[in-house]
RNA sequence: GGGCGUUUAGCUCAGCAGGUUAGAGCACUGCCCUUACAAGGCAGCGGUCGAGGGUUCGAGUCCCUCAGCGCCCACCA
């Protein structure tokens, strides 16, 4: 039987510097050690000024995660660490959108399922192993378990991603959409905008979606174009003199309640006031005036229908006209016509088809009946879809929730002015949209997996619905779920009863819920503490495309409840383009899966890339630049190693601490590099983070290329141990600043390298101050000193490679001319200019113009 | 139709308050195994800064007009 050893307690490894570092394995140490230290958990017991918050996006997660993702959340991560390093505990919490109409259908095809809110909760319930044909009907509860079973899987998939690419979240706190927290702030948020009469229903036209049979809201409108046809039609005049229309959708003609024309149009004012009937059905229909009708689109007239488009919606508001609709919320024509349509062998003829056949069909009959006057001209327009739509949509009238946003527009608008927008033109988006709201939000869907409405009405003794008599829950009960619970003062057997009651079938919609993403991260309706902690936040990173429905509805959300914005700043990010320069899409990178992106290149390559593009700048994807970031982080390997040897070579009574930076050219640089934090630190605070990494990353080149080549020699002791111990210590005290100025971009080998001589997380360190290094530097460093030095050297090096000699070969003589302070400057650094160079002579001449004058020992 | 952004080397982009011969990286060319680094280093080639006007001693940088590209918004029969 084998021996059983007892392991041996982990050995603390020293502190020392690999012989040969690499990239290879960083990211599982770390990404392992900061999850079991803690690096990145909260503190909430600071304070909210100690605080920073973020309204992290909660990804959809019913898709996968792309490189625009990998994009914008780098973004944000930098920030959050650049805070935390600032000394702000940074409230980071991660949040998955599983709420919504994507992952529905997933659900359906996956499980082979529909949802059928009337069906009674099953506890039981498990979905059939395969996905049957038809699909089994569940009640919502049923449904809703499911789609929560779908996304886990997405979710930790989603969370393995951002943990390889260093995100700083707090895995503690992460939140669902859909999980009961988030209902239960829904759910009092909206019996809130009840009470304070923001809330109301309304049966009025909305837009249609016929595919999902579910209302839309003007936000999730996307143009199309499409081709189209205008037909001219010949409708019946008062004096029999046919009147000429144009439209694109002749499939309405029965939905006609008038034609319109402008009231300046001398051609059809003496009709103003008349009736016209309509061709093949015979409706008389008046003649109206209307300022939007305008005289030279068409043939100046039109006719209004209940309901073609949005215009359609507004004359038959200000017209006062009756609806006339016909088509079925499954985008049919309705079996029965509407009031004052006959019934008749016309109607037979459309009834039940989709619009395309009834448009054909229509058109054939008005040829047939001579109305069609000439053949129909084919014309491309904008066509109003919903985004996630593949149909037209269409206007109907249905009952639906709306909170009140055209009543307080100038009051949004100046919640856009006082927020603080990165960059700061992205204002614009916000007030073009708010400046063009037509209707108030409609949060209602016809859906299944949302959060419910938490309501109840009273069913009259005819079983009819009084809508008017809304029983709501308690705030202590919620989350409720009408469709399953019961309201207060009534059992289960009420439901759907004359005289009971029955519950709202409607759910609110996905941007209803995610406008409430502060108040659920920041679990108001759970933990009014930690919510008093973090609200309002500080800052609310996202897309530019999502500006008129997230970001809106969320100022909409706390303006109403908390009569404050929910953020002090708005972060936007661009889109990343392919090289066509269109934006990446999901079809498109999917060959270019972030996982195998971060496999190849690594994490802080990838961050570094994603990095330098600009708050708001679409910038195109680059795989070069994810090569150059790899090589940024190797140098910082190797830099690091070097710096650090040399500290490890000296004796152990050397005490950092106490040496002075003494020669004039480690002074220069050390102020130089007070400069570079200076406005590192000034870029950040302004979010932007690609200026940061750009100076930085530039500084860093330098400080490699030339400074740590000119005091190389004297590093090693060459020029005495005073001038050593200053270099060592000049060496040493920038690679600290170096190291945390790029932690927030390459959070792992700043990690590595900070561990092989510092005790703790260098992403806990505090962030360099340029007090720091201009202390050491003294007051008399002058940055002169570097500059001279480091363009005579490459004076020395290029006369080398043009001589085609090694950059060791021997310069015998070398002949400086330039003005006097320059000079000055360099005989300060000539001890490291000839050691780097390897000159034996240095002479230097005044002159107006700078040269050198190289001779090589061996040429 | 209204608005915003953008147009700088072959490619991707800096150039923040106007100031000496316009910068970086990639790509390309040449040289160099130099004791941190050859998945490296050093150096070089390459641009009349979209077009045209204007302000200024001086404009890539400010103003006007126009064009291309992209986006946002709009009551597109």
């Amino acid at each position: 039987m084998p021996s059983t050893s007892i392991p041996e307690k982990q050995a603390i490894p020293e502190k020392q510097v690999p012989e040969k570092p690499g990239l290879e394995g960083l990211e599982q140490k770390w990404g392992d050690r900061w999850e079991a230290d803690g690096t990145y958990r909260f503190d909430r017991s600071k304070s909210r000024a100690e605080i920073y918050s973020i309204d992290t996006p909660p990804p959809t997660v019913s898709g996968s995660l792309h490189v625009g993702h990998v994009f914008s959340y780098t973004h944000t991560d930098t920030v959050a660490r650049f805070h935390r390093m600032r000394g702000r505990e940074v409230f980071y919490p991660m949040g998955w959108d599983d709420n919504g109409l994507p992952t529905e259908r997933r659900v359906q095809n996956f499980f082979g399922v529909r949802c059928d809110p009337a069906l009674p909760y099953d506890p039981g319930f498990t979905p059939p192993a395969k996905p049957p044909s038809p699909p089994v009907a569940v009640s919502r509860p049923n449904f809703v378990e499911l789609c929560i079973r779908l996304t886990l899987d997405d979710e930790k998939t989603f969370e393995d991603l951002w943990r390889r690419l260093g995100l700083s979240v707090d895995w503690d706190m992460t939140y669902t959409t859909i999980g009961p927290e988030a209902q239960r702030a829904s759910q009092r948020g909206f019996l809130h905008l009840l009470a304070g009469g923001h809330a109301y229903q309304a049966v009025a036209p909305t837009l249609w979606d016929v595919d999902f049979q579910t209302a839309i809201a003007q936000a999730e409108l996307e143009d199309r174009e499409l081709t189209g046809a205008y037909h001219r039609i010949g409708f019946g005049g008062p004096d029999g003199t046919p009147i000429e229309i144009d439209t694109t959708r002749p499939e309405l003609l029965p939905a006609c309640v008038a034609l319109v024309a402008h009231p300046d149009d001398e051609r059809f004012k003496p009709l103003f006031g008349s009736e016209a009937t309509t061709p093949l059905f015979g409706v008389r229909v008046p003649i109206l005036a209307h300022r939007l009708a305008e005289p030279d689109k068409g043939t100046g007239i039109a006719m209004i229908c209940t309901f073609g488009d949005v215009t359609d919606v507004i004359w038959w508001r200000e017209l006062k006209l009756p609806v006339r609709s016909i088509v079925g919320p499954d985008g049919r024509i309705q079996a029965e016509p509407p009031e004052g349509v006959s019934p008749g062998p016309m109607w037979h003829e459309v009834t039940g088809k989709k619009m395309e056949p009834a448009r054909a069909r229509t058109v054939e009959l008005l040829r047939e009946s001579g109305d069609l006057i000439g053949e129909p001209r084919p014309v491309k327009h904008a066509v109003k879809f919903f985004e996630k739509g593949n149909k037209p949509l269409e206007i109907l009238t249905s009952r639906q929730w709306f909170v009140r946003t055209l009543n307080h527009q100038s009051r949004l608008l100046e919640r856009g002015k006082t927020l603080r927008w990165h960059p700061p033109y992205m204002r614009g988006r916000f007030e073009s949209w708010v400046n063009g709201l037509n209707s108030d939000w409609l949060i209602s869907r016809q859906r299944f997996f949302g959060v419910p409405f938490p309501l109840w009405y009273r069913l009259g003794d005819d079983g009819s619905v009084l809508y008017d008599q809304a029983l709501l829950p308690d705030e202590s009960r919620l989350p409720v779920d009408p469709s399953t619970d019961v309201p207060d003062g009534f059992t289960a057997e009420g439901r759907d009863r004359p005289g009971g009651f029955t519950g709202e079938p409607d759910v609110m919609d996905t941007w209803a819920t995610s406008s409430l993403t502060p108040q659920i991260a920041g679990r108001w309706a759970d933990d009014p503490d930690l919510f008093s902690r973090v609200f309002p936040m500080d800052v609310r990173p996202q897309a530019h495309e999502i500006i008129r429905t997230w970001l809106f509805s969320t100022v909409v959300r706390s303006d109403l409840e908390h009569d404050s914005l929910p953020w002090a700043d708005a972060a936007i990010s661009g889109w990343v383009l392919d090289p066509d320069r269109k934006k990446m899409s999901k079809s498109k990178g999917n060959a270019l899966t972030p996982i195998g992106l971060l496999d190849q290149h690594g994490a802080d390559a990838v961050r570094y890339w994603a990095a330098s593009g600009r708050p708001g700048v679409d910038t195109a994807f680059d795989e070069g630049q994810m090569k150059v970031g790899r090589r940024l982080a190797i140098k910082v390997l190797n830099a690091s190693k070097f710096v650090l040897s040399r500290l490890s070579d000296r004796p152990a009574t050397a005490d950092e601490d106490e040496g002075g930076v003494t020669t004039p050219l480690d002074q220069a640089m050390l102020v130089g590099l007070a400069a570079l934090i200076e406005e590192a630190t000034n870029a950040f605070e302004g979010y932007d983070y690609a200026r940061a990494l750009e100076r930085t990353e530039s500084f860093f080149w330098g400080f490699c290329d030339d400074y740590l080549e000119l005091v190389k020699g004297r590093a090693y002791g060459n020029q005495g141990d005073e001038g050593a111990a200053s270099a060592n210590r000049a060496l040493t005290l920038a690679l600290s600043s170096l190291l945390r100025l790029f932690a927030p971009f390459l959070p792992f080998v700043t990690e590595e390298v900070w561990s092989w001589w510092q005790d703790g997380t260098v992403h806990r360190a505090a962030w360099p101050v340029p007090s720091e290094l201009r202390g050491p530097a003294g007051p008399d460093a002058d940055p002169l000193v570097l500059e001279v030095a480091a363009v005579v050297l490459g004076e020395v090096r290029k006369a080398k490679t043009i001589a085609k000699a090694s950059m060791r070969a021997e310069v015998s003589r070398a002949v400086v001319r330039d003005t006097a302070p320059r000079l000055a400057a360099l005989a300060t650094g000539a001890g490291d200019v000839c050691d780097a160079g390897r000159i034996a002579e240095l002479v230097t001449e005044e002159a107006d113009i700078f040269s050198v004058e190289v001779v090589l020992a061996s040429a």
